[in-house]
DNA sequence: CAGGTTATGTATTGGTCAGTACAAAACTTG
DNA sequence: CAAGTTTTGTACTGACCAATACATAACCTG
């Protein structure tokens, strides 16, 4: 009934991510977006209606993408409580010194956007908000199921474990940027288990 | 010998330093400057020679401050190794919460220009590169005299401990960006002192 | 109060920004 | 193959960007 893409949306999008994730957003600009999709300027703004909403659609893709892995892992009762965790840090690290180019990890799309966005983008803000909140609640299950099985030891509340845990991702992604290499990210997350196990 | 200046360089730059540290580098515009400033853009450019030069200089007060500060706590002999880095996390956690406006942090201008421009702007990745060195050597020390005063009951290796530390502070600066408020800052930060004296 | 010097205000530079207008192209369906 | 619909490429919009040119203002020294 009409003229076809000749581009896949979802590919773009996914351009349009790592832009956005290797940039930041304000220093992407949209001609940025087009080098990096392949797409003429009519073709982004006529599939995604403006710089900020494809930010937006980059950043659930990213954030849906991300979750869902840890959360498998999270949730992944073969192992104990204690070794989910470990093999989520193992995830993080892997997802840190994967990309480097010039010795740096990338970080994290969401940590970017909350130093960059946060405080100024209320949409972006709330959708970080919500990641979160999930990230929480599946840590903390993973902290009450760690009583039950006796891996983790601490005498801590599950929910501030949670929050400790996402913290020291959220440090271990900083100190990546910072060009932290690999057995050092290793070390912190290793000292990391020892406030949970000891 | 000639017409003197209306105003203060350092109370320029100050301001210059707080409107990068609240909107990051490029959402700063050199208006913004003007206005935050006070001055005329004759004045701003007279004074500091680029916006990215401005720009340096206001890291560098920034750095010099923050670093200050922390290193004569990291010193102070009057207290214990771990009462040293207990008082160091009340410092993070009293900067995180003081200017709250919107119930966040504004997070640290170390840790935001490391994720908006290490990878793109190689002075401001050196002297944050710089800073961290010397953040890192002052916590090693601690963690040596930890050892010897025996506060810090640990056997992990004192440097490992320096970039676990440095890591925390960065996992509390995001957690408090994202909206994490005093009560869980104190817990992570409590939790973070369980692997260094459990 | 005059000469030299620096600071400041105003106007402007060329460039890039996000976003749009519009016509030509390419396809499907009848 | 023609009508209808959407995509695509090109050219363009006004706004804002960092930075500068230049004239004027304000001050110190002699």
């Amino acid at each position: 009934m009409a003229r076809p893409r000749t581009f896949d949306e979802e590919r773009a999008l996914d351009a349009a991510m790592r832009t956005f994730w290797e940039k930041g957003y304000e220093a992407t600009s949209t001609q940025d977006l087009c080098d990096a999709t392949g797409l003429g300027r009519s073709s982004i703004y006529n599939t995604f209606k403006s710089k900020h909403d494809l930010f937006e659609r980059a950043l659930a893709r990213y954030i849906d993408s991300m979750t869902t892995a840890q959360l498998a892992v999270m949730e992944d009762v073969r192992l104990s409580a204690a070794d989910r965790i470990r093999t989520l840090f193992a995830m993080v690290i892997d997802g840190e010194t994967e990309h480097r180019a010039d010795g740096r990890g990338l970080g994290c799309l969401t940590v970017n956007t909350t130093v960059e966005l946060v405080a100024r983008d209320a949409r972006a803000a709330g959708m970080l908000e919500r990641d979160t909140t999930r990230r929480l609640a599946a840590l903390r299950a993973v902290f009450e199921e760690g009583r039950r099985d006796g891996s983790i030891t601490s005498s801590r509340d599950p929910g501030a474990l949670a929050r400790f845990v996402n913290a020291a991702i959220g440090g271990m992604r900083i100190s990546s940027q910072g060009g932290a290499d690999r057995a050092t990210l290793e070390s912190i997350a290793e000292i990391t288990m020892d406030a949970l196990t000891g």
